[in-house]
DNA sequence: ACCGATACAGAAACCGTATCCCATGACTGT
DNA sequence: ACAGTCATGGGATACGGTTTCTGTATCGGT
């Protein structure tokens, strides 16, 4: 009744299982297994037998309560499904599986409360990081909260990455991995400027998503570089999604606007732009040209295929991970110094097939 | 010196700290946050003031080791980036989050050995359930690998989940959540067939990937249903990519095969197809008519819409979640049922307007 | 043949939490 | 006023490992 344990017993294999059946002391076998202290090799032999016999995996859980434990990043994502973060998912993952580390994905839903729920959970499995992905909303209490999430993870031996968003301000415990926005848009707006486009409809997101605040000011930026007025008339927000780019165009076409171009906030903005474009007769890039953002594959997978900025993602991801691998080797000297809390990755057009100079027309 | 903790010390607050802080027991403390035992609300309102003071979370390893914690969900997945699988995945990781379940995810890169290492890394974390996405390769081996897994994982007290592959053979303690691939192939070749088309290039995918092999069984036997020889020399296998579709149909071009269709294994495919089919000269419906299997977001934002086989991705993972989570509070009655081990979804024709009916010419 | 060094194996002390079992004080009914 | 309940709180132990400390052969050197 109060046997520890029956012999052949249901459940998973203990260490004290095979320590028994091989005839050795508990601590032998964790030796034979982790590998860092000395053993004879008719020991080693022995107990790993019996290990394969049993089918014998060690208890993560046990593992990393007694200091040793594999290393876990949690990946934080509004939606699993955009492709852009997928990418940035593939390279932290990536990353992470070549230095044995395990990654965990939470999806937030744009939620706040779930945000936080998340930031809790991961908290208490001990992740050694938590890497946010995607662009903020620019809300006041954004920094006091992404302040209090990078201080909460640094009292407890974990650390706050964010990726593709901007970097918080003061001396707040996180790394920011990002990319140059603005720097993209700005590129983007000017190839169509250069082009000879003079009216263009500007479709940059959510006017409070720190990514579409950027996009748009670096669009703004080049029309100002170029000499052109930019109408605040001619721009749109909303969602970063296919309907949004459908109905924008659709809207700004019912309305009589004049425009020779489309300057989209991301590649799936500008395919349903360029929907729209199809369906009220327009052909792409010959009666108007379109602009994405971020190459994803779809950009070059549509027709005619998407000029648009790339943003090296999955290169984020990476560069995330091997931030955080490395101030967690550097111990407390580099974690002290402050620097390099900020990365930023470079962005640059990629031309393709979606922009013409604008039809010479008498109007 | 052998003093177990300094009152400041750095990391992790523990819940001895709470309770001595709090002048209460270790006992008090853990009842209050669990919830699970009568407390006085003074002793409560103490605990959680310290608790909030701390910014104090509870060691989820701790937690699990001493028989609580959060049951836990693996998806295991070739490729994160594909589209099809990241809708599985966030139907899983709904269902999971829904119920306070936790999600982990690894990727394989279609690597066996990786394939394993995960399972077995899994297996340490001490998962409820291990899911594994996607088409599997129909080798030799296969069988006896998943059934290794699916017992291994058994008597580890997790359990296997097959998402869209086969189900295994014999008593194997596994579960499949499948849909009508085969059907949903007959479905989009009928739908071609009826449309007055003959001359059809099948683009099934890899030929010992599952799944090609039932969308290509499917596209039979509706050939056989329309009394249409079914030519072998019409089937190009490859992997699911843009560049496969390109390549497929740019090559049956080049050596002057005639076709009025394509039927593409997967949307993507169909994507590329399209494309080389417009680098042609050729009109995508007007000349030629292609369909696609998956209906990802990409199918619909495409010129023209494609027209293709609906796959309940999202309420796949959603099923997967609910089957193990079922079984796992059924207890073993059920758990020894051996019923409702194989959950297959229907599937259907979305038609949009990349179909229409062949030119009629001379030749 | 004796001594110190070396190489290995085992016993035991944690890691942080949940929970079983027992103790205590308040409350109830008579 | 007294025994019996009931509502709570605390002490001890288990969970499955890792690691430190300790002990015992074995070996080489003189």
């Amino acid at each position: 009744m109060s046997q520890r344990k029956v012999a052949g017993e249901a459940g998973r294999a203990t260490i004290r299982d095979v320590a028994e059946r091989a005839g050795v002391s508990v601590a032998s076998v964790s030796r034979v297994l982790s590998g860092n202290y000395p053993v004879s090799e008719d020991l080693r032999r022995r107990v790993m037998k019996v290990v394969r016999d049993l089918d014998y995996v060690t208890n993560a859980h046990a593992r990393s309560l007694a200091g040793g434990g594999t290393p876990t990043v949690a990946i934080l994502i509004n939606n699993i499904t955009g492709a852009a973060f997928a990418h940035v998912a593939k390279g932290v993952e990536g990353a992470a599986t070549l230095r044995g580390w395990l990654s965990l994905v939470g999806t937030t839903g744009d939620d706040p409360e779930r945000e936080l729920a998340l930031v809790n959970l991961m908290r208490q499995q001990g992740v050694a990081a938590v890497v946010l992905l995607g662009g903020a909303y620019d809300y006041d209490e954004y920094q006091l909260r992404m302040a209090r999430f990078a201080r909460s993870l640094d009292a407890a031996g974990s650390h706050l990455v964010l990726v593709g968003r901007p970097p918080l301000e003061g001396d707040v415990p996180a790394t920011t991995v990002d990319y140059d926005n603005e720097g993209g848009a700005y590129a983007m707006a000017s190839h169509l400027l250069s082009a000879g486009h003079r009216k263009v409809l500007v479709l940059p997101g959510h006017a409070e998503l720190t990514t579409a605040q950027g996009r748009l000011k670096g669009a703004r930026r080049a029309f100002e570089a170029y000499g052109v007025p930019f109408e605040p008339g001619m721009v749109r927000h909303g969602p970063y999604d296919y309907e949004h780019g459908y109905e924008a165009v659709e809207e700004a076409l019912a309305q009589g606007m004049a425009f020779t171009a489309v300057l989209a906030g991301t590649d799936v903005v500008a395919a349903g732009a360029m929907q729209a474009l199809r369906a009220a007769g327009l052909r792409v890039p010959d009666d108007v040209s379109i602009v994405g953002y971020d190459d994803i594959p779809l950009a070059s997978q549509l027709t005619p295929q998407l000029t648009t900025v790339h943003v090296p993602y999955e290169e984020m991801g990476r560069v995330a991970l091997r931030a955080v691998a490395d101030r967690r080797e550097g111990g407390a000297a580099r974690r002290k110094a402050g620097d390099g809390d900020h990365l930023v990755l470079g962005t640059h057009v990629v031309v393709r097939n979606s922009v013409r100079p604008p039809a010479t027309r008498r109007d």
